[in-house]
RNA sequence: GCGCCCGUAGCUCAGCUGGAUAGAGCACCGGAUUUCUAAUCCGGCGGUCGUUGGUUCGAGUCCAACCGGGCGUACCA
C-alpha cells in the first residue's frame, strides 16, 4: 500500500526519477517544487526547469514539457501545464484529495510520517535559581519547548535538558543575605520569597557600594567625553576635504552615543544610591556592610572550594529554588527530561581544563587558561586567572557528558542572539576537542522589546518578572472571556471553573503564540492588547476556529467514533472544503520546515492558514443545517479533520485548545 | 577599531535554501447577521522592499559600496 503524505511530498517523489535523468543534484531540484502562491498556477508549481535548461543548453520550455512528458502524474494530477519561461504548473485531482482525506481519517498521525530518528539534546529555557525569572527567559522557553514537542512528534528521540545555573556567584550573596538578614520566621512559611528578598537586598546594597565609588570616575568619564566632543566638533567644523569631514562627523556621533550610554549608567547609579540614601534603615545597613560585595563573593569561593557549612546552606536552598522554578513552568505548561546544572558538571571541569592542555588546545594566556580559535580575537576562557572555571568550561564538559552518556547526534542550544560569539567559539573548540560528529546548533532568537523599542522593562527600569507577567496574562484573558460570555445571544455558556481554564489557556496561550510567531531572530515589541485581541492573527483566533467545530458536534451530538467509521462518505465539492483539506493536507510540509529552519512561526502561519480557511468553509457550508445526509456526513468528517490537526498543531506550540469557550 | 545582525504598507511583522502581479494582522472605509458561537466572513484603501551599482532568463532574497539603527567584543553567565 502507499503511504500516506502530502501532495508535495507526493509529487517530488513522482517527479525524482525523471530529475535523476537530468542532474546530480536532484534534492536541489526537488525543492524548487512547491505549493503555488497564486491559486490560477494551480495548486503547486515547479520551478526546476529554468535553471537545468540553463546547464544543459536546451530551451527551458523545451525541458519542462520534456518532463511533463516523462513524469507520472496522472492518477494524481488534473492538469500539468508549462507556463511562462518555463514553469511546470500541477493542479491536484479532486478524487485523489479526497482518497487521502478518507485515510487520514483512520490516522493518529494526521498523515505526518515518522523521520528517521536521531538524538537530539535540546537545551534551554537556563535560568539561574535563586533569582526570580523574568521575561528574558520567555523566548527561551517557549521556543525551546515548541521545538521540543515538534521533534519529538516527527518521531526524533529527543530529551529536553534544562541547564539551570546553579552554581554561580548569586549563592555567594544568599549565603551572606542568610548569615546576616534573615527574618526567621519568614523564611520558615515561605522560604523562597525570603530567599529571593535577600539575594535582591544583598545586590542593592553592593550596588550601592558599587556605584558609591564609581560614581565620581564615571562623571570625570563624562565630563572629558564632554571636552572630545566640543574638540571634534570645530575638528569636523574646520575640515576642508568632505570625506575627512565625513568620517570625523561619523566618530562624532559615536562619541555621543558612547557618552549617551555612560550618562544612562550615571543616572541609573544615581537612582540606586538615591533609593538606599532616602531609606534610614537601608542606609543604616549599607554602613554596616561596606564590604559586601567581596564577603559575598568569598562566601561563593568558600561554596566552591567544598566549604561544609557553605554546601549545607546550599543543599537546603537548592531545593526550595527548584520548587519555584517548577511553579513558573508550570504555569508555563513546560517541563524537561533532565535538569542537570552547573553544579552537576563543577566535579568534571578541572579534567576538562586539564585534557585541553594536555591536548594542546589551551594555553595560559595573562593568567589565564584559553582557547583560541583562528578566525577570532576574543580568546575562549576556560579557567580564569584566579582558578575559577566559566561557563565555557561548563558547557564543555556538558558537550562531553551528552556524547557520551546518551550518545548524543544533535545538541541544541536555544539561547539569546547575543551570545553568539560565545556558541562559536564553543563549536570551534568542541570540534578540535574531538567533537566535530556532533551537529550542534545555537537556535538563537532576539530581544523581546516594550513599547519605547528598548528592551522590555517595567516603568520604574526593573526587569519584568515573569511569573507576574504570566498571570496579568491570565487575567486579562479571564475578562475577556467573561465579557465575550456574557454576550452571547442565547446567554452565558460557561460556568466559573470553565472560564478560568479558558482565560487561563487563551492567556498563556496568547504570551506564547506572540513570541512563537515572530521570526526567532527578530526582535519584537511585547504588547497585550495585540497578543490578546479579539481579532487578527492570535491564539485566540485559532482556539476559537476550533472551538466551533467542537459547538457543531455538541450541538448535533455526533459521536466521533462512529462518525470516523463512515469515511468513505467525504467528499470535497465545494471549492472552500477543497481549500481547508488541501492546507491540512499540508501539516507534514509545514512540520519538516519547523524542523529545517528550527522556525516555529512555520508552525503559527500554517494554523493561522488553517483556522482562515476553516471560517471561510464555515460561512459557505452549512453543516448540521445541511439537509443531504451525504453531504452533512461529508462536512462533519471534515470538521473532525480540522479540530484535530488544529488541536495537534496548538499542542505542538505547547497551547491549550478548548473544546468550548 | 574588529565582528555579527537588521532596514519591506501609517503601525506590528511574514516572506520557507532567487521564481510569475511582494503578503498578513492592526488601523481606516464599505458590505454581510432574527449566528451550526460575529472572538466571524467578503470587499476596498495602502509599498520606487534604506540608497546606488553588479551577477542572473528572473533579485525583497546573492555580491559590492554607501546611508541609517542594534548587539557583541579576555577573566559575568
Amino acid at each position: 500500500m502507499e503511504s500516506l503524505m502530502s501532495a508535495l511530498q507526493e509529487i517530488r517523489n513522482r517527479f525524482a526519477p525523471v530529475l535523476a535523468g537530468l542532474t546530480d543534484d536532484v534534492e536541489s531540484s526537488l525543492s524548487m517544487i512547491r505549493s503555488s502562491q497564486d491559486p490560477k498556477f494551480g495548486d503547486f508549481q515547479a520551478n526546476c526547469a529554468m535553471p537545468l535548461a540553463k546547464k544543459s543548453g536546451v530551451a527551458p520550455r523545451d525541458l519542462a514539457q520534456q518532463m511533463v512528458d516523462q513524469v507520472q502524474l496522472d492518477d494524481l494530477c488534473e492538469t500539468v501545464e508549462v507556463a511562462g519561461p518555463g514553469f511546470i504548473n500541477l493542479k491536484l485531482r479532486t478524487d485523489w484529495l479526497e482518497q487521502q482525506a478518507r485515510r487520514i481519517v483512520a490516522d493518529d498521525r494526521l498523515g505526518v510520517q515518522q523521520v528517521e530518528p536521531k538524538k537530539i539534546v535540546i537545551d534551554y529555557s537556563s535560568p539561574n535559581v535563586a533569582k526570580p525569572m523574568h521575561v528574558g527567559h520567555l523566548r527561551s522557553s517557549v521556543i525551546g519547548n515548541c521545538l521540543e514537542r515538534v521533534l519529538r512528534f516527527l518521531g526524533h528521540d529527543v530529551i529536553s535538558d534544562n541547564h539551570i545555573g546553579d552554581w554561580g556567584t548569586q549563592f555567594g550573596m544568599i549565603i551572606y543575605g542568610y548569615g546576616n538578614f534573615v527574618d526567621e520566621s519568614t523564611y520558615a512559611k515561605e522560604p523562597v520569597a525570603e530567599l529571593a528578598r535577600l539575594y535582591r537586598l544583598v545586590n542593592q546594597l553592593s550596588d550601592y557600594h558599587d556605584a558609591c565609588s564609581k560614581q565620581p570616575a564615571l562623571e570625570e568619564q563624562i565630563r572629558s567625553y564632554g571636552d572630545r566632543i566640543t574638540g571634534s566638533e570645530l575638528m569636523a567644523e574646520f575640515e576642508n576635504s568632505e570625506t575627512e569631514k565625513k568620517k570625523k562627523k561619523k566618530a562624532l556621533k559615536k562619541l555621543r552615543s558612547e557618552q549617551d550610554g555612560l550618562r544612562e549608567t550615571l543616572s541609573s547609579m544615581q537612582s540606586k544610591l538615591e533609593t538606599i540614601d532616602s531609606d534610614s534603615e537601608l542606609k543604616k545597613l549599607a554602613t554596616a556592610h561596606a564590604d559586601i560585595a567581596r564577603l559575598a563573593r568569598l562566601e561563593t569561593a568558600k561554596l566552591h572550594s567544598g566549604d561544609e557549612g557553605n554546601r549545607a546552606l546550599w543543599d537546603e536552598f537548592l531545593p526550595e529554588c527548584l520548587k519555584a522554578l517548577d511553579h513558573v513552568y508550570e504555569k508555563l505548561g513546560v517541563s524537561f527530561d533532565k535538569t542537570l546544572g552547573e553544579s552537576f558538571y563543577q566535579p568534571m571541569l578541572a579534567d576538562v581544563v586539564a585534557n585541553l592542555k594536555e591536548s594542546g588546545l589551551a594555553t595560559d594566556s595573562d593568567g589565564a587558561v584559553c582557547v583560541f580559535a583562528e578566525d577570532n580575537a576574543a580568546p575562549f576562557i576556560v579557567q580564569k586567572s584566579d582558578g575559577a572555571f566559566t561557563y565555557a568550561t561548563t558547557d564543555l564538559a556538558t558537550i562531553r557528558y551528552r556524547v557520551e552518556e546518551f550518545g548524543t547526534q544533535v545538541m541544541l542550544y536555544v539561547v539569546d542572539t547575543r551570545q553568539s560569539e560565545h556558541f562559536k567559539l564553543l563549536m570551534d573548540t568542541a570540534k578540535r576537542w574531538g567533537y566535530g560528529d556532533v551537529e550542534i546548533q545555537h537556535v538563537n532568537f532576539g530581544t523581546v522589546l516594550g513599547d519605547d523599542r528598548r528592551p522590555f522593562k517595567t516603568r520604574s527600569g526593573d526587569t519584568v518578572g515573569l511569573e507576574s507577567l504570566l498571570d496579568e496574562a491570565v487575567a486579562r484573558a479571564y475578562k475577556i472571556v467573561c465579557d465575550n460570555d456574557d454576550a452571547k445571544p442565547n446567554g452565558p455558556e460557561l460556568d466559573e471553573s470553565e472560564r478560568r481554564s479558558v482565560g487561563e489557556a487563551v492567556g498563556i496561550g496568547g504570551i506564547k503564540y506572540a513570541d512563537l510567531h515572530h521570526n526567532r531572530e527578530s526582535d519584537y515589541v511585547f504588547n497585550w492588547d495585540k497578543m490578546l485581541a479579539k481579532t487578527g492573527d492570535t491564539a485566540a483566533y485559532i482556539q476559537y476556529a476550533n472551538a466551533r467545530i467542537n459547538g457543531i458536534f455538541r450541538k448535533g451530538d455526533i459521536d466521533l467514533e462512529s462518525l470516523r467509521s463512515d469515511a468513505e462518505s467525504l467528499r470535497l465539492e465545494h471549492a472552500s472544503e477543497r481549500g481547508l483539506f488541501q492546507q491540512i493536507l499540508s501539516f507534514e510540509d509545514a512540520l519538516i520546515v519547523v524542523e529545517r529552519e528550527m522556525r516555529p512561526n512555520m508552525l503559527t502561519q500554517f494554523l493561522f492558514d488553517t483556522a482562515n480557511r476553516l471560517s471561510s468553509f464555515y460561512q459557505d457550508c452549512p453543516v448540521l443545517k445541511e439537509e443531504d445526509d451525504a453531504v452533512r456526513t461529508s462536512r462533519l468528517l471534515l470538521c473532525d479533520l480540522t479540530s484535530r490537526t488544529l488541536t495537534q498543531g496548538l499542542e505542538l506550540l505547547g497551547i491549550d485548545a478548548p473544546k468550548q469557550m
